[in-house]
DNA sequence: GTTATCTTTTCTGTATACAATCTTGTTGTT
DNA sequence: AACAACAAGATTGTATACAGAAAAGATAAC
């Protein structure tokens, strides 16, 4: 693999972790060799991380760590709304609704799971990542994958900072499978709306869990 | 400017106005000899114009101009419609309706001067330019903006392949106020679906001229 | 005490050199 | 004649050196 690879997923990994908190500011000595590339390879991770929109570039100062606030939680959502619900529906009517069936079935027995008390946020997350995977797969359009791929990255971010409880995974379950049964159905209507239910109300879930984290930060500082 | 910049916009013209026609493969100390910078500006650019999609990576070979096709035009598409749907909708509960007003009173003119023969589609891509950016300060979204301007560029270069008639041109005029007129109300649902009508009809008018380009190409080529 | 300017230091942007990998063409063998 | 192996060449990826610009700090002037 690449250094500047390397780099780049390296990055990658800690912002998402929230290891680099939004606002680090980052040279490209420093980072370089700590990350032990030249800096080479390390702008064209920096320069990637940009037109991600994970680092901006600040006029004088270097790269940022990019904010995350209740308002770019919104922002996000706002394109997923967008992004998703046409997602939705062109699953619906190229999907081979075999592999939705089935990834019903996952979802009915992950629910029992969730609910049982086993780990349930790696069950739900690793499910989660087969039902993006299968959308992928149904719409055949490479464009489009390549722009939800982005906004799950940032989602994936958000979600860090924003730690479900079981209550709140077992409802996003819920309402993902519904999505799921509306493409195993072929119908594009249902699966676009209930798309829509669930991002409204993942986003409410998501805006309470951000705000208690943001208000706990706050009070570290203060 | 940035020798990197100047790499970039150069590249990206010439791409867009079918200079380097798709399929050209790019080398990089070629290329870096032509623009007159050095290798490392010259990657820069040729990431991000891979990040956007313009150029393609091929394994041993380097980068290469992507395709345009009849798929990719419907890939393109089917983003857009997820994506300005959703764009129309914020803009008419947030848009400031004075400047759509004003916006619509500037349609209602260029129709006539392209219905006068003017020189049309100079006059119709300014005005098209203007809602565009219209849009992106009413929805106030910087992440959906930027998602937009990826599609906008894509969109310019498939305009470039299939250069419309004036009796095209006015159509989607015609379309495009409605849109303008819906937000300047702020109806949401009457943008989102004029919208819709919109980007239907005009698929159908690109893919049109797109087919009757790359019958004429083949054509030279046999 | 405040402001302005100059100097020093750091950082960004670019060029270039080097190393490793992959292509391609040629030669030899079956 | 076909295929394989090797060598020459090109090309990519990385490191590093240098130049120019910008920021921070210090000193001087008002």
């Amino acid at each position: 693999m690449r250094a500047s690879d390397r780099a780049y997923r390296k990055l990658l990994d800690e912002i998402v972790a929230g290891e680099l908190p939004a606002g680090t500011v980052l040279g490209e000595v420093e980072q370089s060799e700590r990350l032990g590339v030249s800096r080479t390879p390390l702008r064209e991770a920096f320069n990637r991380l940009v037109a991600d929109g994970m680092l901006n570039t600040e006029p004088g100062r270097g790269v940022v760590v990019s904010q995350l606030s209740l308002e770019t939680v919104t922002e996000l959502y706002e394109v997923r709304e967008g992004l998703e619900e046409q997602a939705a529906r062109l699953a619906a009517q190229r999907a081979d609704k075999e592999v939705f069936k089935k990834l019903w079935e996952e979802f009915e027995n992950s629910k029992s799971l969730i609910l049982g008390g086993e780990i349930g946020a790696n069950v739900f997350y690793e499910l989660n990542a087969k039902f993006d995977d299968a959308i992928d797969e149904a719409i055949q359009n490479p464009y489009m994958v390549a722009t939800l791929k982005n906004v799950r990255t940032h989602m994936a971010r958000v979600r860090k900072l924003a730690r479900s409880n079981p209550a709140r995974l077992l409802e996003a379950a819920s309402e993902t499978q519904l999505i799921v049964e509306a493409i195993a159905i072929g119908d594009a209507a249902l699966a676009a709306h209930a798309t829509h239910v669930h991002l409204h109300k993942s986003h409410s879930r998501v805006s309470a869990a951000v705000r208690e984290q943001l208000a706990k930060i706050n009070k570290e500082v203060a």
